[in-house]
DNA sequence: GACAAATTTTGAACATGTTCAGAAAAACAG
DNA sequence: CTGTTTTTCTGAACATGTTCAAAATTTGTC
């Protein structure tokens, strides 16, 4: 364990993750200075000190910078947001917390996300919104919201499906935030603030005894549709 | 006006348009059988007996040709929504109507609009689907949900929104059925029979005059947000 | 240290979307 | 019909994402 091999090992996975972080910060640098599509890979590459090679050597292709830069984000939003629940305050604060710590993340990078968010309508694409592709990544988002409810009291069936319909606010604010461009995306933080108010009385209604028939109406079409959990489906549909 | 000269001018447009008919046919031919990607502009511009350049002179790049398919499955979905619109029928079968013709028109593209909804989420792009570049298109769009609502009374309130809520609705079903690969997309035309039979019993209970303020409250996130018509804003804002 | 194996790096080659200067064809004016 | 202008078409050239065989470097073994 504490060979010299073993050393020189560490050593060289160490020197070869900084080259790889060192490639994904001169990527990021440059798809925000000058946007995703006027960065070609020969000037990150050139940028980084390598050549063109060295650059597909670490990140399969151009597209996987911009995964990388996802996954960071998400890794962020969990550590952000948990430090946040951590402070206590009831659902409203805690919506409030999932959504803006997000929106923390990502400010300044609009243009980038948009070329992340260009993947997206394609299913069979890794980086997909919705795509089995990015189910794990997806299921991390999920997992967000369904921290942000743990405290609360909840009808089974609501508890079943609230993460996953929080989740899709989510991908609505996301979508609302590319296009703002009110200064330190105001707008954006104000409809955060009016979508989880209004989230936070739809919920006392629902959860109301006599809404139940309504809820499993609304549940049943998703069902039926299999919007609702991941799981593989068995034979139990229509 | 009936001038040889005329004559030919005519003659050449028409073989010139012909020549352009021919170009988008032959790739959306191509973009069916072996996809967007797949298909190259020298492969188009090759089987359509022409050189490379040629398709260049009539479509600016190789999103164009998508681009004019769109505009088809826009154009024709205002034919066939109408033609039902006129058979009678109430709301239910009106919002059916307008849902199903859609699908109806994309029945078997869905790669194909795989390829263009790619393009979807980047609002600098012609192709977006929010952005401004394609304002007109979705006015058409949001036009027939318009046309569908025409017969109904309506609170005003309700009447302004009703159509852009109506559009999204229609955007979240093509988003499902991109991704449905059930036979004949059976569980999209589930979907739609659902959700609009939700919608109207929704609409019942939002047009209650006692649910005047809940509407006030929703509308009045929506129009902070600036989601709601797209007039320029005067400096009415927060 | 010397050799083998594994890792990292290089840069040329390729594929394909796009541009463009000019050739070819058609339309037009006299 | 002839010359001119406009439209249509050509194919070479270019930019850039990606691949790949081989070189360079590092690691592991003796």
């Amino acid at each position: 364990m504490f060979t010299p091999t073993a050393g020189r090992a560490v050593r060289q996975r160490a020197a070869s993750e900084e080259t790889r972080r060192q490639i994904l910060q001169t990527a990021l640098v440059l798809f925000r200075e000058r946007g995703f599509d006027q960065t070609t890979m020969r000037d990150i590459a050139g940028r980084a000190g390598l050549a063109l090679g060295a650059a597909y050597y670490y990140f399969k292709g151009k597209e996987a910078l911009v995964g990388a830069y996802y996954d960071f984000v998400q890794q962020e939003h969990l550590v952000r947001a948990r430090a946040a629940f951590a402070k206590g305050g009831g659902l409203r604060e805690r919506l409030r917390a999932a959504l803006h710590t997000k929106i923390d993340i990502m400010q300044g990078d609009q243009r980038l996300l948009r070329a992340l968010f260009r993947y997206g309508g394609d299913p069979d694409h890794p980086l997909s919104w919705f795509g089995p592709a990015s189910r794990e990544q997806r299921q991390l988002s999920i997992g967000v919201f369904e921290e942000a409810l743990a405290g609360e009291k909840l009808p089974d069936d609501v508890r079943e499906v609230a993460p996953t319909l929080l989740w899709t606010l989510h991908m609505g604010v996301l979508l609302y935030f590319l296009y703002d461009e009110s200064p330190s995306q105001r707008k954006t933080r104000t409809l955060i603030d009016d979508a989880v108010d209004f989230t936070v009385d739809a919920k006392r209604i629902a959860t109301l005894p006599l809404m139940r028939s309504v809820r499993r109406r609304v549940l049943n079409i998703l069902r039926v549709a299999g919007l609702l959990g991941e799981t593989v489906p068995v034979a139990t549909n229509l």
